[in-house]
DNA sequence: TTGCCTCGAGATCA
DNA sequence: CTCGAGGCAA
């Protein structure tokens, strides 16, 4: 009896999939919306009856119960990459010639040419056919568990069709939201007297950052499939078209404008056709995206950092809107750079209200002949930046101003200098400056610095403006008193401050480093000054011949660091910091310090997801050495496809093997370790 | 650079 | 109720 039932049970939860999989993928139901609903009914109340036999991949269960705490991290198998963008013909041109004489070859390509969403990539993982992770793409490498809103999406299985599909599967996709859905969806914000989105891409980034899984449920949200991640145990088809189709036989979605193309003319021809139809498709796009369609030839042509050379994304011309120039202002950077920010008047471009702009530096201003009052063509490059494409000449007022470079800082009116042949200019008033000040301290406490929790930009303000700081040394003196009563600071933030302070006391040599702000020290030159000397006080002493010695250290850079360390005010201000209690571990010296020291690595075969040169890098970065052939001695092998004699010698020695996703992964535990 | 979500906490008003 | 900080995405 039981049996029966969860055979009804699963024999409805089929039926419904298969109805899912007609309307969504085949776009050709069978029943009407009003029989599904009853089928749907049905299921829900059998189920109620038999919560025994209720399985998390049934199409009622999308919508989870419970709202999450926070979103889980997950590490991409492999990683999510960019495209690289073209944003005309000749781009485009270019890039097929590069292609062709990658692969040495005359005839035309062929191109798998798709539109290019304008939403959120997405990760999703099935294993044994069951919807088990979702992940957005993050950095490329991590990004966040967004399992429970991916489920609410109805266009996405929760279970694959048919029975062919690789036991672990990962497939990739870019999640929108529909224009009229989004439409719809303010209408209703708005009666309701609700915020409303600015644009739908926005809207459905908003969408899938909510913890609570309900409210996702009710956005219109929906999803195209463009291709796979990792795979295994299973054998996909050799051309990307044929992916797809094979895609949507296991219940994905697909877009429907995708066309295989032959030769760079069919893409610049599919171009066209879908800028034309731009205007009439149901959701918005960005431009087109061409992948050489053979997966061998993919291999082959494999990736420049973080872009495969195998696709690109031809964009569509940036929207561009005329605004005044009301007034221009310079900032004050850390290190003294004045640059020009225009204040425009409010427009709409691309969906965002844009009113600033940088100018970038006066050789910009210049050759641009900008001018306050004019009216100004902008874009915004790239997608983000909003960007001053020109003036438009015919148009200017009678009465415009010219663009200054002030010959005083506008903050602490020390003299501006300008080096002759940089285009840049500074207030030479250094730590006189308050804005320097300011700019200095934010750093320090900046996340990938110190770190210092609730020490945001507007308390730094106040903080330099009461003259209650001078210098990041003196945040460490900061009473409770002394804090609480400046603005949005009472008590409870106050002695938060204060405990988030006394944690940032202990650090790593890199970090602190990099939080004092030497010129031309960012990050990863920090973090490489620190596994050189393994402690500070060697930096006070070195010269500028002897830090060259370290990786991507230049005289320039040498030469910024014996300068800061040559200032007393900085041997100050670190004296004070470790005076305070700043302390951190010390980490043994040089290359043998590094995880990898004394391990030698030997490639061999095609890698796919970075060159070898690239892996190289990768593994020198780590202390490790890289030779050319197999020995006793060699720690491991590393190999891609194809490996021939190398892998052979490898296993008669008993040397160790990496396949390529196993060293991916090795190098990214390995890498946390450092 | 802008917009979105979430959290914590201050401000305001009943 | 409103604001700031913090994180994320393009």
């Amino acid at each position: 009896m039981t049996n029966n039932i969860s055979h009804t049970i699963e024999s409805l939860r089929q039926r419904i999939n298969d109805h899912n999989y007609r309307y969504y993928v085949l776009d050709d139901p069978r029943i009407s919306d009003a029989e599904y609903d009853t089928l749907f009914a049905e299921l829900q109340s059998l189920e109620k009856q038999h919560p025994e036999f209720i399985t998390t991949d049934s199409p009622t269960q999308r919508v989870g119960a419970v709202p999450l705490k926070e979103f889980a991290e997950v590490q991409h198998d492999i990683p999510m990459l960019s495209l690289e963008n073209a944003f005309t013909e000749e781009d485009v041109i270019a890039f097929n010639h590069r292609v062709q004489e990658r692969l040495d070859r005359v005839q035309d390509i062929e191109y798998n040419c798709e539109p290019k969403l304008d939403g959120l990539a997405v990760s999703l993982r099935y294993e044994h056919g069951l919807l088990v992770r979702a992940a957005t793409r993050g950095d490329g490498a991590t990004g966040e568990d967004i399992t429970e809103n991916i489920r609410t999406i109805k266009m996405v299985p929760l279970r694959l069709q048919g029975k062919e599909y690789p036991p672990i599967l990962e497939v990739r996709g870019e999640v929108y939201m529909p224009k009229a859905g989004f439409i719809a969806l303010n209408k209703k914000a708005e009666i309701k007297g609700e915020k409303i989105f600015a644009n739908p891409r926005n809207a459905a980034a908003g969408s899938l950052r909510q913890l609570n899984p309900r409210i996702t449920a009710a956005r219109p949200l929906a999803i195209f499939c463009y291709g796979v991640g990792k795979v295994e145990g299973g054998v996909l088809p050799s051309k990307h078209s044929d992916i797809l189709a094979v895609l949507k036989t296991w219940g994905f979605v697909v877009n429907p404008e995708i066309e295989v193309v032959t030769g760079i003319a069919g893409c610049l021809d599919f171009y066209k056709k879908i800028g034309k139809k731009r205007p009439n498709l149901p959701y918005e796009i960005d431009g087109v995206v061409y992948k050489v369609n053979n997966l061998q030839d993919q291999e082959r042509l494999g990736f420049v950092s973080r872009a495969p050379r195998w696709a690109l994304a031809h964009k569509f011309p940036a929207e561009q809107v005329q605004t005044v120039i009301e007034s221009v202002e310079f900032q004050v950077g850390r290190t003294g750079a004045l640059t020009p920010v225009a204040r425009l008047r409010p427009v709409a471009v691309s969906g965002v209200t844009v009113s600033n702009a940088t100018l970038h530096n006066m050789d910009e201003v210049k050759r641009k002949d900008i001018h306050i009052g004019d009216i100004v063509i902008i874009q915004r490059a790239g997608d983000v930046i909003p960007e001053v494409v020109s003036v438009v000449i015919e148009k200017r007022p009678a009465i415009t101003e010219k663009i200054k470079l002030p010959e005083h800082c506008p903050v602490c009116h020390s003299v501006v200098e300008q080096i002759e042949d940089e285009a840049i200019a500074r207030c030479s008033g250094g730590l006189f400056c308050p804005a320097q000040r300011k700019e200095a301290v934010k750093h320090f406490a900046s996340r990938r610095a110190m770190d210092i929790e609730g020490l945001g930009d507007k308390l730094v303000e106040q903080l330099i403006d009461n003259d209650l700081i001078s210098n990041p040394a003196d945040l460490y003196k900061l009473k409770l008193d002394e804090l609480a009563g400046l603005e949005r600071m009472a008590e409870k933030s106050a002695q938060n401050l204060l405990e988030a302070l006394e944690k940032s006391k202990k650090t790593t040599l890199a970090r602190f480093l990099y939080a004092l702000g030497i010129r031309e020290v960012g990050e990863a030159t920090a973090k490489n000054l620190a596994n050189f000397f393994g402690e500070l006080e060697p930096l006070f002493s070195a010269t500028v011949e002897s830090l060259q010695e370290i990786s991507d250290v230049g005289p320039i850079v040498a030469q910024h660091i014996v300068t800061f360390f040559s200032e007393d005010h900085n041997r100050d201000v670190i004296k004070k910091l470790l005076a305070v209690g700043v302390h951190w571990e010390t980490v043994k010296k040089s290359a043998s310090a590094l995880v990898l020291a004394g391990k030698t690595f030997v490639l061999t075969g095609t890698l796919v997801s970075l060159s070898r040169d690239e892996a190289k890098d990768k593994l020198e970065a780590l202390g490790a050495k890289v030779a050319g052939s197999v020995s006793a001695k060699t720690s491991y092998v590393v190999v891609g496809a194809d490996a021939g004699s190398k892998l052979k010698k490898a296993k008669e020695l008993g040397v160790a093997v990496l396949e390529e996703e196993d060293f991916l992964q090795f190098l990214q535990v390995i890498a946390k370790k450092n």
